[in-house]
DNA sequence: AAATACTCGTTTCATCTGCAACGATTAACT
DNA sequence: AGTTAATCGTTGCAGATGAAACGAGTATTT
């Protein structure tokens, strides 16, 4: 499609359009961002709120949760954050509170993050607003979600 | 599930764990987010190197590429961007010559986009490489393609 | 027409971010 | 053992970010 506005007058001139099209609106990446961001905001928004929690330490809190006594280096590996990130989102945390870090005692170089009663609260809290969240989510996509934690696991995985 | 490792002797004392689980790796909102950010890495990585383009940059390309002269204003609706991240972007494309910024005539308060010749021929290259990258994603979730693409709608349009 | 309210794009400011460098610690090598 | 290399978490720094304030322009109201 060739778009007869333009004035091709050379280098710095304004040109109207170029000759292709390409629809942002159905190239994946930009239609998963926002999709996440989406996704995303509500939840963030409220345990900012709420709580003055961010999603950095909300998968902090998430993974020691689970995890009992983890690095920052393991938070790093497995909830997909920046070890700078990591660690200042468990410094945070440590600052009000919510958790403690110790240092590993079998090797000095690590640290031991565990959750304090006041986080162990905090959790529960969190974790319960997640589960409605989730549920809610659920029914919205409940036609596709196998298909679209399929396509998530494909993403994932694969090289491309 | 009771963890009894716990030791809840009070505020500010160690736990290792809580009494619910709660896995992030099958929180949607979670695996949305690591996925977008994982679609996109590849692209912006090679604009980034390649060009100097960032992702606020391309997404204003794009929509100047496909409506012509637009307004700050406009891209920030369309695109999903901030309006000063938008401003900014095209502020950088103009310095590097790949738009013009002029005023609306029939506004002067609205900024009229539009691309160089430089502007153009820089977007036949990103669209080249973006269709490569799109096809190549296409055959990665081929099979879940068409319930993908459902379940962005429902996020995109539905409130919750 | 004057006053007021609104809109647009930019900029300011405080905060956030990611990368690289760093000190501390441990592992590997000779 | 002693030297070198690697790993861990933190921090310094330069650039990015979002919210609010701002000046310039336009709409609306009186």
């Amino acid at each position: 499609m060739l778009d007869i506005t333009l004035t091709d007058s050379g280098y710095g001139q304004p040109m109207t359009k170029p000759d292709t099209d390409f629809e942002l609106g159905s190239f994946l990446p930009y239609r998963m961002t926002v999709a996440a961001e989406r996704l995303s905001a509500g939840l963030a928004k409220r345990y900012r709120n709420e709580f003055g929690i961010s999603v950095a330490e909300w998968r902090v809190l998430v993974h020691v949760a689970d995890a009992g006594a983890v690095s920052i280096r393991e938070i790093h590996q497995r909830v997909h954050l920046e070890k700078s990130k990591a660690s200042r989102a468990a410094s945070h945390l440590e600052a009000t509170g919510f958790l403690i870090k110790e240092v590993n005692g079998s090797d000095r170089r690590l640290v031991a993050l565990k959750l304090t009663a006041k986080g162990v609260a905090l959790m529960r809290e969190l974790q319960t607003i997640a589960l409605d969240y989730q549920s809610r989510l659920d029914e919205l996509v409940a036609p596709y979600k196998s298909a679209l934690e399929k396509a998530l696991d494909a993403i994932m995985e694969d090289d491309f």
